[in-house]
DNA sequence: CTGACGTCCTGACAGC
DNA sequence: TGCTGTCAGGACGTCA
């Protein structure tokens, strides 16, 4: 279930470690976890191994840490043309350890060795397996791994195009939530924050896109943006820089959840019952009164 | 081309 | 106590 702001989180807490790192050994102890990669865990395992990051690097709920070349490794240039792509899926946590460190439901162990932090461990957790970690080729000019070339920019990439994700939304013949939800439309939003930005835009789940005015457009936008923005605020003051530590629910920030969950309670703005309907084999939460089909 | 839907996957937890 | 059933949903392949 991490979205954008929970990946973000992941991601600015591994950069420090990550770059400039070189990976020393890899463990895979559950294939599964690998169902991106093209080729056997041996292939996997091989290109990783002695390579060296150079970042940490992110487009919708997909991170990838970019691989300098081996061969220009030793004089510190050479552009990457490879990046090990993390997805978590589901359940999936990358948790930075020190040596020696164990976490139960670990799939993909990578030992690294940072110039200035040492030896660290990175843990791939995941409880699910529906995340998965790849060795991928960089494409477009080296900028992004090929599994991920067709996911939309998300709403946060000062590069989203906001007229380009307006005209194919309103030519979508689909309900509002299927629509933000795909990822090639616009990336990042999952349940959770779906369901957050419709309310705080008093859209209906099943709203046809085509139905929607530039304004509302805009106005649910600036929401998504905004519920974005604030569970990235919340992950970043609650996490440590030294240690990424994303898990469940501590990681959700349901604290400030206003009706993903809420079933039963009070919608936060008229007090009329939260309700929850299924919805694409998922939950749909949203409160009656304030988010009518219209 | 597009929309809709089934499938993967397992630990946590409730209930008996 | 120990077992069983239920639940969570991101991405993608397939089909109409």
């Amino acid at each position: 279930m991490p979205e954008l702001p929970e990946v973000e989180v992941v991601r600015l807490g591994l950069l420090p470690a990550v770059t400039g790192a070189r990976v020393s050994a890899v463990t895979v102890f559950d294939e599964r976890s690998l169902r991106r990669h093209d080729g056997p865990a041996e292939d996997f395992v091989d290109r990783i191994v002695g390579a060296e990051f150079t970042g940490a690097q992110r487009r919708g709920k997909f991170l990838w840490l970019p691989i300098r070349p081996r061969r220009a490794s030793a004089s510190g240039e050479g552009t990457p043309r490879e990046a090990l792509v993390v997805h978590l899926g589901m359940s999936g946590q990358v948790l930075l350890r020190t040596r020696e460190q164990d976490d139960r439901l670990t799939r993909i162990r990578l030992e690294i060795e940072h110039p200035v932090q040492g030896a660290l461990r990175l843990n791939f957790v995941d409880q699910r397996i529906f995340g998965s970690m790849a060795v991928d080729a960089l494409v477009s000019d080296g900028s992004i791994p090929s599994q991920v070339a067709h996911i939309a920019r998300d709403p946060l990439d000062p590069l989203f195009d906001v007229a380009l994700f307006s005209r194919k939304l309103t030519q979508r013949k689909t309900g509002i939530k299927r629509a933000i939800l795909d990822q090639t439309l616009i990336s990042g939003i999952g349940n959770i924050y779906a369901d957050e930005a419709l309310w705080a835009a008093r859209l209906h789940y099943e709203q046809p896109t085509a139905t929607l005015t530039r304004q509302k457009v805009s106005l649910l936008l600036a929401e998504v943006r905004t519920v974005l923005r604030k569970a990235l605020a919340e992950g970043g003051t609650s996490f440590d820089a030294q240690y990424v530590n994303v898990n469940g629910a501590s990681g959700y920030f349901s604290h400030s959840l206003n009706v993903y969950g809420q079933q039963g309670k009070g919608c936060p703005r008229c007090g009329r019952e939260v309700k929850r309907e299924q919805f694409m084999n998922r939950g749909s939460h949203f409160c009656p009164r304030c988010q009518r089909l219209r």
